[in-house]
DNA sequence: CCGGCCGCTTAACCTGTGTTGAAGCAGGGC
DNA sequence: GCCCTGCTTCAACACAGGTTAAGCGGCCGG
């Protein structure tokens, strides 16, 4: 994998609080206990686990920079993406109760990784206990929203695998990043930084490297994607929205006052 | 859709109640509350929507009988089954804060439904406030567990629509309807009712009908499994775990102390 | 500066699955 | 008892996508 120079881009806030303040207000002490929790990143090379295989308890994590992604490897070593996990996405979160049977996180890109266990808490459906109680938190919100979201994108997940043809999944996974990277930034007139290989997008997409080749170009002649060292511009949002039937996550980025 | 008696089965206990004290040790008014939610299910015909696409704020409901699915229809008519849903399953728990793109939620057989807007509050984490706080009550975990196996169904769903043959599809399929249904005490020597036609396991596991029945011939004929009237047994459930590399969802049906 | 590795591309060929259309078959309603 | 409707089954054909194998270019390490 090339380089990709982890562009610390430069009026990048950090990923986790842009995302986050944008599905909830946070009162002013939840911003700062995420601007903590974030304040030390650890760099990770690409291609590590980040969470092993039927894990006992992963520790919460945080992905600040970088692309990682959650798979499964079936015993005769073909690979399933199952999501791809952007920089302000949240890891372990839930599902911390039993080792569940759930595949591996792993890092795609080089990624900047914060341990989380702090948001734990938060996570867990903090509320304000006494008087106020039943009324969530800005961050227990957010949090929550956060946790729809992946489902959202796993069940778009399963109705490209299961129904588009692969020029429609394409297309409809080119227009679910640059939504979800939208939402932290990273996207400039459709065009966003896309560090993948060919061969990791075929694992997501549920098609050989070959044919994902194939697909890839068969974008470019139709002039709906540009593809430059590792960028990608979307030239025409609105035929792509119509190739995939794509009708978004509800994820708009824009923060709610 | 031929009858299919919707058996009550003798030793029936309330698949709800089976299947949450399975995941969590329930306290005595807990199980007084479920009871008093499945008390008095409402007859429901097959194919009706019990969740429309987009609704706004989804009513909280139970399957007590009967089958049902989430489910996206593309443009052109394509349907992606997202997750069957069995008796013991929740509805509209979750996502009850925005309006999300998430297809409908409909019957596949006759079924028996309950409203369950009283779980909400145990559903939301309800933990025990005051000095007690922070320890969640059995309610609220089971609840959590009942979701997180959803996800454990979707990322299954995933892997098998993006990486296995229709062979592997169907035999990994059901190996987890069984499971799922031992869960709530459905299956005796590997037999079950089976009320769904193949057109809806086509669109379950991504297929044609017509690749469906070939398929599905293809598992009798190796005497993998038998149907009969609207029962199926599998004859060889190790050799399916095998074809299918069917690792389980970590649900064994057995009440934990 | 060179060699090797990795990722991209191409080509030829093969096969799993989709499509179309039509024939059996069974149950339920009248 | 008979027809209608919905489900299964079958056959012939079409095609999307998988497989294998080979070449090419850039980047990195030596």
């Amino acid at each position: 994998m090339p380089g990709e120079p982890l562009a610390h881009t430069p009026a990048a806030t950090d990923a986790v609080l842009r995302r986050l303040s944008g599905y909830a207000p946070l009162a002013a002490d939840e911003a700062a206990l995420l601007r903590q929790v974030t304040a030390r990143p650890v760099p990770v090379p690409a291609r590590t686990e980040l969470v092993r295989d039927g894990e006992a308890a992963p520790r919460p994590q945080v992905l600040l920079e970088g692309w990682a992604c959650r798979q499964r490897l079936l015993a005769d070593g073909r690979r399933q993406i199952v999501v791809v996990l952007l920089p302000g996405d949240l890891i372990g979160l839930d599902q911390r109760r039993r080792p569940l049977p759930f595949g591996s996180v792993a890092t795609l890109t080089p990624a900047q990784i914060c341990e989380a266990g702090a948001l734990r808490d938060a996570a867990d459906g903090g509320r304000t206990c006494g008087k106020a109680a039943g009324k969530e938190t800005g961050l227990a919100a957010a949090l929550r929203q956060a946790r729809e979201m992946e489902e959202i994108w796993l069940v778009n997940q399963v109705v490209r695998l299961g129904r588009q043809t692969a020029y429609e999944r394409v297309a409809h996974f080119l227009l679910e990043l640059r939504e979800r990277l939208a939402a932290v930034d990273r996207v400039q007139e459709n065009r966003f930084s896309f560090p993948i290989t060919q061969e990791v997008l075929a694992d997501a997409l549920g098609l050989s490297v070959v044919h994902m080749n194939r697909t890839m170009q068969q974008l470019r002649r139709d002039g709906l994607v540009e593809q430059r060292a590792t960028a990608i511009t979307l030239r025409d949002v609105p035929a792509l929205v119509s190739i995939a039937d794509y009708t978004g996550t509800g994820d708009t980025g824009i923060p709610r006052a």
